[in-house]
DNA sequence: ATAGGCCTGGAC
DNA sequence: GTCCAGGCCTAT
């Protein structure tokens, strides 16, 4: 999905649904969720509370009320659909959580690459992320800090989650065009002026994102990406698309010149 | 830094 | 058929 706006409303409508009920049953449809959760753990789920559901970068973690902790993640496609156990399974279904009151939150990801893992209680693994991009103490100055350590162009440096957590490859061109940045810029480059303009364009970008579901993606208000050899919003000038690091990066190679 | 792999669907 | 895809890990 999903990125940090689509992730945060997933969590938002599955903390809604999910708090305060009980898990009767868990089933893993694909393979590839299948080898991440042994049957007999998967079982022991029966029984659990949903205590509390939150978000770290693009991560879900799912609290149980032992301690237990679902970690989730959506990767390329993943979403939550909401129904009842009796339900037809719907198409790209890879995972159930049926609950005692016979609701039932269904896992759909069509490229079956998005996670669920179960973890013990106090065992969590580190998930390597750095500030969240959505949060209001994360500082220009902090931004600016990290990147005078890497040489590396500005774009390939946001989709690393360590660098800051929650932001894709959608919302890193995104913001790159808000700011009027290059994304070539190496990153040990860009002045305090231009970090300043990032870090609001960040937050402007995903504020303009909130509560946007992955599935509502037609509705969502992009200015460069996917949009390579349309004018500019700003000059005109048709947005141009490249590869960094492996993925595109759309931007405008007027006003983003430097 | 970059390529390949994980998966599958949709656009061409 | 071929290429591309909002993520991320591993190997080179």
């Amino acid at each position: 999905m999903p990125e940090l706006p689509e992730v945060e409303a997933a969590v938002r409508r599955f903390r809604r649904k999910a708090v305060g009920r009980t898990i009767a049953k868990v089933t893993l449809l694909h393979p590839s969720l299948q080898r991440r959760i042994t049957p007999a753990r998967l079982r022991a789920i029966a029984g659990a509370t949903i205590a509390a559901v939150e978000r770290r970068g693009k991560h879900q973690l799912i609290h149980l009320d032992d301690g237990r902790i679902l970690l989730a993640h959506f990767r390329m496609n993943g979403d939550w659909e909401y129904g009842n156990a009796g339900d037809d399974l719907q198409r790209f279904a890879r995972a159930t959580i049926d609950f005692t009151d016979d609701s039932r939150i269904t896992f759909v990801d069509s490229r079956a690459l998005g996670t669920i893992e179960l973890h013990a209680a106090g065992t969590l693994p580190d998930l390597g992320l750095g500030p969240d991009a959505a949060s209001a103490s994360w500082t220009a100055r902090q931004l600016g800090t990290s990147l005078a350590a890497r040489k590396g162009p500005i774009k390939p440096a946001l989709l690393d989650q360590k660098l800051v957590a929650g932001l894709g490859n959608i919302y890193a061109s995104e913001a790159l065009w808000r700011a009027k940045i290059n994304p070539r810029t190496p990153c040990n480059t860009l002045t305090a002026k231009q970090v300043s303009d990032l870090r609001k364009a960040i937050a402007a970008v995903l504020k303009r994102a909130k509560g946007t579901r992955y599935t509502d993606d037609s509705t969502v208000h992009l200015d460069v990406y996917d949009r390579e050899g349309v004018p500019c919003r700003r000059c005109k000038t048709p947005v141009v698309r490249f590869a960094q690091a492996g993925r595109s990066t759309y931007w405008c190679p007027v006003c983003q010149r430097n």
